[in-house]
RNA sequence: GCCCCCAUCGUCUAGAGGCCUAGGACGCCACCCUUUCAAGGUGGAGAUCAGGGGUUCGAAUCCCCUUGGGGGCACCA
């Protein structure tokens, strides 16, 4: 039988890390054994549930290139695939007949129990130290007992019976799992009292129905999985084989959350994180090759991946090697592909500059493709290209006396440095051709002949004309910035300078 | 409280009885390269393999116990 493994995530908030870990490993799975990957939309939590978050999940999933062979919308494209509908809501009918078979069968029934009721039992279970549990009051109502509560009009809950047994498991990453159907709650409901399902439920018609043959998912649902188990069985369905993954971990090492951690993809994509790095970081936090080799694309990551190899431990969401590894993948971006990835950071980026009251110059795209060569491999995060190269667009550039000045010089041979820088690039620099090569020669000729250190004279002038201390190559920066600028700033940062010695002399 | 799972450098991990005086990567430190910042290169510090018992000629690897951590036990998913 071919394999058949789902992702099912339930959108009631955005696209979380772990969840990606999740889809991911379930993609390779497929992928690898050529099975066939489906995407479920649990939204049965219809309190919050909301359809922005789906979409956020639909589209964290193809940004990152997961793309699905079921599901509620393939590629921009109508839901498809033979079991659907794909989301939980629109499968209601389902669930509903398959709740009934199972009261037809004696093997759930309806329960009467107030909310208030239930929570009563649950807090004197926990004052007599016992664990929480379904103590069974409508376990066995008769015919007319349950007659009169329906007269009475109370709207009755399903539960399922859960009978006392040991329930055993082969998980394909834990091993041989055994867990006593006694600690697990007793009686399930199924089906709330408006006749909506829940989450136990509705994972096991669903799974049953769409004929999955794998279960890849985290391991918060281990000790849940028995009460699958069960529900497939008296669904009269095949069991499928679980994988339950470890948990990505805060530092502190409890499981991921909002709270203590970023978890949203799409925060991690608006900070310039590529989708390579994450599939890459992510498929590596739990498994590993076996190999020395640690930077795969999505395709080797297929090649490679076996649920054999996944960790059993969970994993610290690490954010240094994350960017470190998305520096590799920036890195390994073609010219074209960085350029067209990373322009939009950068214009947001003097978006926000220019609304903060700055003049900016657009950049024109013959300027951005020489750019590149300067900034693909300075950038852990895409974003960070506002930072590195907003000096060439902004009008005006803060040009803070202080820093001005080199560690080793003193206001003086500064003031006298950037003249003399001046007035060589003027006089001997080509206006036309204005490179690289042909700015460098003459400039350290000039720190010669006045015995500077060259670093110190190109440490001035890359204050002078950026207002920063760390910048792309000097003479490449200078070189986009044009001669007339260059001048230009040469010229106002002198005038900084002698404004600022002014007063003390 | 009960049940389940887990346990190798700070972090991610290699290791499926002898190849381990435990390997790699991130991070950290030093040096090299260098006009700054990165990148890159070289080297270094960093794990008595949680602790204790077994099994075995031999254990990070198998078994048991302890400890620690995590997860689960909803008319949430």
């Amino acid at each position: 039988m071919s394999v058949r493994c789902r992702f099912a995530p339930s959108p009631t908030g955005p696209l979380h890390i772990g969840g990606v870990r999740t889809a991911l490993y379930n993609y390779l799975f497929a992928r690898k054994q050529g099975g066939a990957f489906i995407l479920r939309i649990e939204d049965t939590d219809v309190a919050r549930s909301r359809v922005e978050f789906e979409r956020d999940i639909l589209t964290g999933l193809h940004w990152l290139g997961l793309e699905w062979d079921e599901g509620p919308e393939v590629a921009g494209l109508a839901a498809r695939g033979a079991y659907g509908p794909y989301r939980q809501m629109e499968r209601l009918a389902l669930y509903r007949e398959a709740a009934e078979r199972l009261l037809e069968g004696d093997l759930a029934y309806p329960c009467y129990c107030s909310p208030e009721q239930l929570d009563a039992d649950r807090k004197a279970q926990e004052a007599a130290r016992q664990p929480p549990h379904y103590v069974g009051r409508c376990a066995r109502l008769s015919a007319q007992e349950r007659r009169a509560r329906e007269a009475e009009g109370i709207k009755a809950v399903v539960r399922f019976r859960v009978g006392a047994e040991r329930v055993a498991f082969d998980d394909l990453v834990r091993g041989h799992v055994e867990i006593d159907t006694r600690t697990m709650g007793g009686d399930l409901i199924i089906l709330r009292s408006d006749g909506s399902p829940l989450y136990h439920f509705t994972v096991a018609v669903d799974d049953a129905q769409m004929a999955i043959t794998h279960v890849v998912r985290g391991e918060e649902h281990l000790s849940n999985t028995p009460k699958h188990i069960l529900l497939f069985r008296a669904l009269g369905a095949d069991i499928p084989t679980f994988a339950h993954l470890p948990l990505i971990l805060n530092p502190d090492r409890t499981k991921m959350s909002k709270r203590k951690s970023q978890t949203a993809l799409s925060a991690y994509r608006e900070e310039g994180f590529v989708r390579e790095a994450l599939v890459n970081y992510l498929a590596l936090l739990g498994w590993s090759s076996g190999t020395e080799e640690e930077l795969f694309r999505l395709e080797e990551l297929v090649e490679r991946f076996d649920l054999d190899r996944v960790q059993s431990g969970g994993a610290v969401f690490d954010r240094e090697r994350l960017e470190w590894m998305n520096g590799q993948w920036i890195r390994r971006l073609s010219q074209e592909e960085f350029l067209a990835r990373m322009t939009p950071f950068l214009v947001r980026h003097l978006e926000r500059r220019t609304s903060a009251g700055e003049r900016v110059r657009q950049p024109e795209e013959a300027e951005l493709r020489a750019l590149v060569p300067l900034v693909q491999e300075r950038l852990p995060v895409l974003a960070a290209i506002g930072e590195l190269v907003d000096f060439l667009f902004l009008e005006r550039v803060a040009v803070e006396p202080g820093q001005l000045v080199p560690k080793r010089w003193d206001q003086r041979t500064t003031l006298e440095a950037l003249e003399a820088a001046r007035g060589v690039i003027r006089d001997e620099i080509g206006p036309v051709t204005f490179e690289a090569d042909e700015l460098e020669p003459p400039l350290r000729r000039l720190a010669e002949e006045r015995g500077w250190k060259a670093g110190d004279l190109f440490m001035a002038i890359r204050v002078a004309v950026t207002g920063r201390t760390a910048t792309p190559p000097l003479f490449d920066t200078l070189v986009a910035l044009g001669r007339e600028r260059t001048l230009e700033r040469l010229d106002r940062a002198t005038d900084v300078l002698a404004g600022a010695a002014a007063p003390t002399q």
